[in-house]
DNA sequence: CGTCATTTGGATGTATACAAGTATATCTCA
DNA sequence: TGAGATATACTTGTATACATCCAAATGACG
């Protein structure tokens, strides 16, 4: 792909993120500019701009006193799916109509990837490459729009989605369920595609839903 | 409300925004972070963050260069369309579900004002009311999910919308609608709401892309 | 002892200085 | 005249210094 540059405040964007988003910080908790810059080693302009990013995003809000650490509840997990359920259908119609052959040839290597982890029960990498096959469907599906739509909301549950495919048998199924969902990508089924993904939602959903609330 | 802080970075992330949604900087022209500062009289750092928060929305994009202006083009307003057709029903019908008396308050205010300006054929201010009787909607269905979902879709087509609404024919639909739209969550009936809302969102669609495409 | 003014510490907001990379222009030399 | 190496003029990325605001601790005074 390409070779995007990685800056120390891109570096430090992520890190915070992940650690908000995996419930590292405690909700309400103030995180100083000064003390993050210390703590991490750098000067406070791209602490800053990791904490505007984050703030744009709703995941901390910026106050006078400090960045409040908002995270994510369960009520957003339930609104997160609600919407994905409307809207991922789209990205599966539309990669089957418009994904190139590099677009699936790539789904179809992080599917290897993913069968590999799934038989060697990896959690963490069980989840990054269930991210990178729907990051790769949101990016075949060839619309900004949605891909900048979708992408944040996936993001968000990454913490829930770990604990969901630490269990062998929903590893298992969300694995077959993608390897389906490609199927109909290849065969240019948009309709097949639509409806195999809102059926990969809704048993994600009833997976997390039912494991932890 | 809350008194919000706006900083120099806020009034420039909105200037910058609306200049180039609104089409002033031409695509894949590069913006510099110095000439950017002189022409505003102000230093790089607001700049900057500006910058960062227009490029983390793909309005921009930042390069070594600088930033280039990708802006919107006709496929994402279709997109976009399509998108908000799927959710931004649920937003009506969770607003039926959980306005408060003050969400309500709110929104008949401001289409009190619709009303003011579509008499007096402003669209500038039309505008402007629209945005925020829909941007009073995503906030009354009292869900940060939705809300950080529609409002960067919703702001992103106020071109479009202003000159849509400077047909006084839509303009006078448009304020109808809203008042059904609103008249249905007073009457906490979900199910009207949001196919009042789908509704609106096609008319829209339909006076904008007939219109511009 | 209580209350009010003052001070002080720490936070973000802004400006500026410095570092490093890159593409282009220029200068030199054959 | 042409080609290559050097210099230059941009850019963004990072660090730091300074301004400003606010709240809480502190101290003076009735």
């Amino acid at each position: 792909m390409e070779h995007k540059m990685v800056s120390i405040a891109d570096q430090v964007f992520e890190e915070l993120e992940r650690d908000i988003l995996v419930g590292a910080y405690a909700r309400d908790e103030l995180l100083t500019e000064i003390k993050l810059s210390e703590k991490m080693g750098v000067s406070r302009t791209p602490i800053r701009e990791a904490l505007r990013r984050l703030d744009q995003e709703h995941i901390i809000e910026i106050t006078p006193k400090g960045a409040r650490v908002i995270g994510i509840t369960s009520d957003d997990i339930r609104d997160i799916f609600e919407i994905r359920l409307r809207i991922e259908g789209l990205a599966a119609r539309w990669a089957a109509e418009k994904a190139t052959d590099e677009d699936i040839a790539s789904m179809k290597e992080v599917l290897d990837l993913q069968e590999f982890y799934t038989t060697k029960s990896s959690p963490e990498q069980l989840k990054n490459t269930d991210s990178r096959f729907h990051e790769l469907l949101y990016a075949a599906s060839n619309s900004n729009a949605l891909l900048d739509t979708l992408a944040p909301l996936h993001r968000r549950i990454v913490k829930y989605r770990r604990a969901s495919l630490s269990g062998q048998q929903r590893a298992e199924k969300s694995y077959d369920e993608h390897r389906a969902i490609l199927q109909a990508v290849i065969n240019r089924d948009g309709d097949e595609a639509e409806r195999l993904l809102r059926r990969h939602i809704e048993n994600a959903r009833d997976n997390i839903l039912g494991r932890e609330l």
